[in-house]
Order: C-alpha cells, then structure tokens, then sequence
DNA sequence: TTCATTTATTAACAATTGTTATCTTCGAGG
DNA sequence: CCTCGAAGATAACAATTGTTAATAAATGAA
C-alpha cells in the first residue's frame, strides 16, 4: 500500500521532489513506542519489516487491542478523525522498519491525487468492518474458540507475539491463556 | 432520517408520483420476523415507532447483537455490501410501525439524489464505528461495567427492552445478569 | 377475568476465569 | 560465559459465570 502510494507520486518529478523527504523511514529496536496514548495523533505508520501492537492502560494493566504486520498502515483511527488524543499507545514488539508521513502532509498528497484518498478511506472503512468482525466474535465465541480461532486463521499472531499480548487481545488473563493451551 | 429521504423526493413531483409505492408502511405486531438469518437481504428497514432486534442463532441460542429503536435505520450491512444471505435475523420487540424499501429501488434513488447516497453511506460508517466502540467495551469492561453503561448510557434498552435479549447483549446468560441487578 | 405462556428470580452445583505467588526457562546484554 | 530480567507454566484459592431446575411474577390472549 505505501509502495503503490510512493510510486503514483514519484510519476510526477516535481511533487516527488517536493514530498520525498516527508516519508522518514526508520529502524527501530523492540518495545519503541511510537505514540503514547493521550498523544498526537500527528503520525500515520507504515510497516516494512517487523510487527506494532495496539494497547492502552485499563487500571494500571496493560491491555492489547490490536496487532499489525508488514504492509500494513497502522494510525489511532479514532482520534485521528476527531483529532483526540489518542486512547491508544502504538508500541513495536520486534525491532521493526517503519515508514511515518505527518497528518498534514498525508492531506496535502491527498489534495494531490484524490485517487489515493479513496484507497485510504478504503482502509478505514476496512478497518471499521474488521472490529465489527472481532464483536461479533466476542459476543458468540468462548476464549478457547477465539484462541483457536487465532491459530488457523492468525498463525503469524501465535508464532511471532508474545503470549501474554495475545491473551489481554483475548480478553483474558496470560495464566487462564496458559491453561487454555495446556488443556488441549 | 427516512423524512429526510422523502421530503427530497418530494420536491419532484414526478419522481414523487414514481417512488412513493416503493416506501411500503406497515404495523406489525411485537415478535414479528421481518429477515431471517440466511435470506436476503432485499430490504431497508426504517422504524416509524417501536423498536426491533438483530440476532442469530449460537447452537440453538438465540443471541441478541444490536437493537434499535424509533429513528433508526436497519439492515444486515454486511449481508447487503457483499450480496450474502444475512448473518442476522431482524425481529421486532414491540408492536412497531416500519417502512420498508427495497435494495433495488433505494439504488435507483441514489442514483437520482447523491447527496442522500452520500448521507447513507455516512450511517453505515457511523455504524462500524459504533461496532469498534462495542468491541473495545468488550475488551475493558467486565459484564457489570457494561451493564451500568447501559443504564446510564442507553436507559431506554433498560426500560424497554427484556432482560433476557440485553443478557445476550451483554455476552452474559439472563441468570448471571439477573444477579448482577441483584448484587447492586 | 382466567388460563397459558413468557419472563425474571433464586438456588445448587460445575466449570471457568481471576488473583497471587512460586518456579523454571529462555534470551539479551554486559 | 555469566547474570539478570522477562516470559511462560503451574499451583492454590477466591470470585464469577454457566447450567439446570424450580418457583414466582408478569404478560397476553381467549
């Protein structure tokens, strides 16, 4: 997604020239926070290499809401279309390669090629379908059916994330997610 | 939101004339089935007054997920973009006043008023939105939590709707939510 | 009104999860 | 290579929820 947003504007020399310098890409160790929640947004996130997660503080415990992987665009939605202070904090799990582009900049290339906003909207709109999905499924399904559901359909999740991220993603406790998997 | 809809048609007496039979109004009385899970969906439905439920069967439970009340529009969303039959039944709660309109002449008249398109599309971003406000809910709040939301957030579920439909709204059996009020 | 059905409460027991704590293992960094 | 901290497993107990069943209350229809 962002090598297709790159390449439509490197077609154009004088708007690459021009915005080429607003992608920063960057290496960063595990455990970097990008954005603290009750920040920003100013950011959006693409990842090359690596893995963020989601979270935010409930009661003093750390909760995972979501988990991003390569080639995918990682922004605190929410505040960003309202422009609240995150409720979420973005933070790598792997040493990750990161691509940012500030809000304002992503508007003006937006401005630019109207084409890309739609895709970008697509992404949102996405998004949104994506939590739907999650509801319902914790609405009809157990831990155990969300955890298995975890490793047919989200086997990168269980190979590459810390068990205890997944299990707060779960809506349980890391102990109750070791003898969910200790029972089978 | 439907006045808003038909006002604008009405401005044009010849679409007028042509469109107004599609709005079909209708009483039906409370525990009446209007989309059954795996059908459709060819509908719109607007509630005039009552209020209706989405919900589908869990191994031979019956789960509520969302309701709605006077002023709402209902659909299976999901079912309607992608041309599936409907996850969802859509069922009436008490006796209420619908107006329905079919999928095909909706198109029709978004193809006339773009704008009303437009503020159509705006209601099913607004419902995914609503969706991922539900999902996080779900993630940080326990059943009690959630339950004294409803009663300060949505007391008109509380009043209106039966406590055994809210208990599987809550993702809890009517007998732990029973005791939950019971606890108070 | 009366009767039948639905809805809500309560109880008893099983199953699950949360909480706290201990122990082991593994890996990163010195 | 070693040390220290993080991550996961396990145990013991408390709290919550699910399940089943019996009962009471409320609702609707004849």
């Amino acid at each position: 997604m962002i090598d297709q947003f790159i390449d439509k504007i490197k077609e154009d020399e004088t708007n690459w020239v021009k915005y080429k310098d607003k992608f920063i890409q960057r290496d960063i160790p595990a455990k970097t926070i990008l954005l603290a929640e009750g920040e920003g947004p100013t950011y959006f996130y693409f990842i090359k290499k690596g893995c963020l997660r989601m979270c935010f503080d409930k009661d003093g415990k750390d909760i995972t809401y979501q988990f991003f992987f390569e080639g995918q665009a990682v922004a605190s939605i929410d505040s960003l279309l309202n422009n609240n202070p995150s409720m979420f904090t973005i933070e790598s799990i792997e040493p990750s390669t990161i691509i940012s582009i500030s809000k304002v900049d992503l508007y003006e290339i937006h401005k630019l090629y109207p084409e890309l906003k739609e895709g970008f909207q697509n992404i949102l709109f996405q998004r949104f379908r994506n939590y739907a999905q999650l509801f319902l499924s914790r609405i009809k399904d157990t831990p155990k059916e969300r955890y298995d559901d975890l490793v047919v359909n989200h086997p990168e999740i269980i190979r590459r994330i810390p068990q205890h991220y997944i299990a707060s993603y779960l809506g349980i406790t890391p102990v109750s997610l070791s003898r969910i998997r200790s029972r089978k």
